[in-house]
DNA sequence: TTGTATGCGTTATCAG
DNA sequence: CTGATAACGCATACAA
């Protein structure tokens, strides 16, 4: 199997390569008729530029990077869709990497990314990246780095994201405004923002409706068994707090899905003794018993957001145009389903 | 931000470029002296390979391509991870694409990874997949080619699935030893091979076990909306056979639980008046009321087994070897739960 | 209008 | 032990 290059063409046609480059260019200073020649030749042998020389050339890969914590994971898997459709669009390739949540595998990948020369790098941060200095030596090198969901708020480039605590305040105020008062809070890790965010918010709609906070009621869930902590935390909660309680609000769906798993063993009713919203709106939450009511973050639109910001600054850098970071903030629905 | 080359290095070092590239790669007549200078300025510089630049003297790019029909998709995710996994291990990239389920786009992801270079390529077929000329031109450019879970017959490549009709049968047969003999079968499109397969192993298990098969109780559901499609079909299916049908087996879990949820709405006791077994076992089918009997197809485990399968096919291209395409079944497991 | 020469960054061959 | 040179495939400034 021979590969056809712009060499062979010229041969076959007894022209130069330059020529032959040119034509393909439809250069302003090549006949009609060699272009003509040239067009019949290259599709007949169906000729493709080798990329790698074009990239070499140009200092462009056409390829940006994408770091999420983990593919298994309905918002992500949205996410990834609107990025792959969005570059798609853009003629860029997408290079996929997962950091299963683990600051060292991220560090390496950005290096990964970095060595393969991505014209830009997409990542949603795990929950246990602290120190920054990997996304600093990106933005160092001058690529354009955009942070989704779950961003640093340390680091100067563009962001795009849910306002958790807004939508976790507008949650735990629907609780309240239906009569619910003794609201628990299953809350994530302490370093992610969005986690740091939702349970901000969640605090502030109880002070702002005049009702304590308790902190014994919330309780910390970064186990990265979602479901299972869900159902442990829920028998806890019913062992510490007994009749004492009758909400709770979760950080991300599968915890609740863990918790209305241990209510419905226990014949703890749904949502009559126990409410519960939940945050991410995965699908499986809507063909629930019962279902549950949740926030629906448009994980979809957050990619094709952040790709389109990404290659925007792409864009950019390559026309010496600076770029400014920018922030965006995607709109989040409360669903009301039967949980509440 | 400057970016440092052989050149910089060599200059710096007042060496040349290719002897500072042999002291890279360790080569054996290069002074260790030599070796010592050049390892500590690179370290200091932080010099990386240019990427490009290796891929055009190699003709590697090190990176596979993948096309799946859809990124948001339990079974798909778990296969996807797999993949990136195995192509992480041994320092490959992953390129991603979607097919959306649509010929006409496969097509073209398979012209931009054929363009782009990649080493290998990876694909689960699209419903809408006929013509396998694009396949075609992968095997001539040489280009390891594995095709996973959503194959195709007439294509001389290297397959990784499950023994869909074994599965099916084995499903069919656990409904019908527990007394069920009405079983329908909510089938998938004509052209998929699985779909195929699936309605296969129901039919042949029906006539094994000396059951008449009913062509009325097959309901087809190519729609691309599961979800509807099986609330649909499941009420289709009461009004035509009322009381005389008491299963289904349906081609994948959506479908299941679009009727579940029919059913439940109803008030058609699972699994008392319908029982019901789905096909993937996706997350959801653990957590519905009533949970879902499903069939486990393990996507990690396919997922990593194609990555490996392509990748030592590369391998055996780099070295000269020839390539003998292989077919690997990845066993399924029946899982009972509630719905029958 | 066409062709020549040069360089992108790396590697490998061959000469010194 | 080191270095000059060519080549991977393409694109462009410049010469003809």
């Amino acid at each position: 199997m021979e590969t056809i290059t712009l060499k062979k063409i010229a041969e076959q046609l007894g022209l130069s390569i330059s020529t032959v480059s040119k034509a393909l260019k439809d250069y302003p200073d090549v006949s009609a008729k060699t272009k003509e020649k040239v067009r019949n030749l290259v599709t007949e042998l169906n000729y493709v530029p080798n990329s790698s020389a074009v990239s070499l050339r140009s200092q462009r890969t056409n390829t940006i990077g994408v770091i999420i914590p983990e593919t298994v994971h309905h918002f992500f898997s949205y996410v990834i869709k609107g990025i792959l459709e969005e570059a798609d669009k853009k003629k860029y390739n997408v290079i996929l990497m997962q950091s299963n949540e683990d600051y060292e595998i991220e560090k390496k990948q950005v290096e990964l990314l970095l060595n393969k020369g991505v014209d830009g790098i997409l990542i949603s941060l795990s929950n246990t990246t602290v120190c920054l200095d990997h996304l600093e030596k990106i933005r160092v090198q001058g690529i354009p780095l955009v942070l989704f969901d779950k961003i640093a708020k340390n680091i100067n480039c563009s962001k795009v994201k849910v306002d958790d605590r807004k939508a976790a305040y507008e949650a735990v105020s629907y609780l309240i405004d239906h009569g619910y008062r003794r609201i628990a809070h299953f809350r994530g890790g302490l370093i992610p923002q969005n986690s740091v965010d939702r349970f901000l918010g969640y605090k502030k709609a109880l002070i702002d409706h005049d009702i304590e906070f308790d902190s014994s009621l919330v309780y910390m869930c970064d186990s990265n068994s979602d479901f299972t902590d869900g159902f442990n935390n829920a028998e806890k909660m019913i062992q510490d707090h007994g009749d004492n309680v009758d909400a709770i609000f979760t950080v991300n769906d599968l915890l609740a899905i863990g918790a209305i798993d241990y209510f419905n063993a226990n014949g703890i009713k749904i949502p009559e003794r126990i409410a519960l919203i939940g945050f991410s709106n995965w699908f499986v939450s809507s063909v629930l018993t019962p279902s549950l009511s949740s926030i629906e973050q448009h994980g979809f639109e957050m990619g094709s957001k952040s790709a389109q910001i990404v290659l925007h600054e792409i864009d950019c850098k390559n026309k010496g145009i600076p770029i400014e970071p920018q922030q965006i903030i995607i709109e989040t629905n409360l669903i009301i389903r039967n949980s509440c």
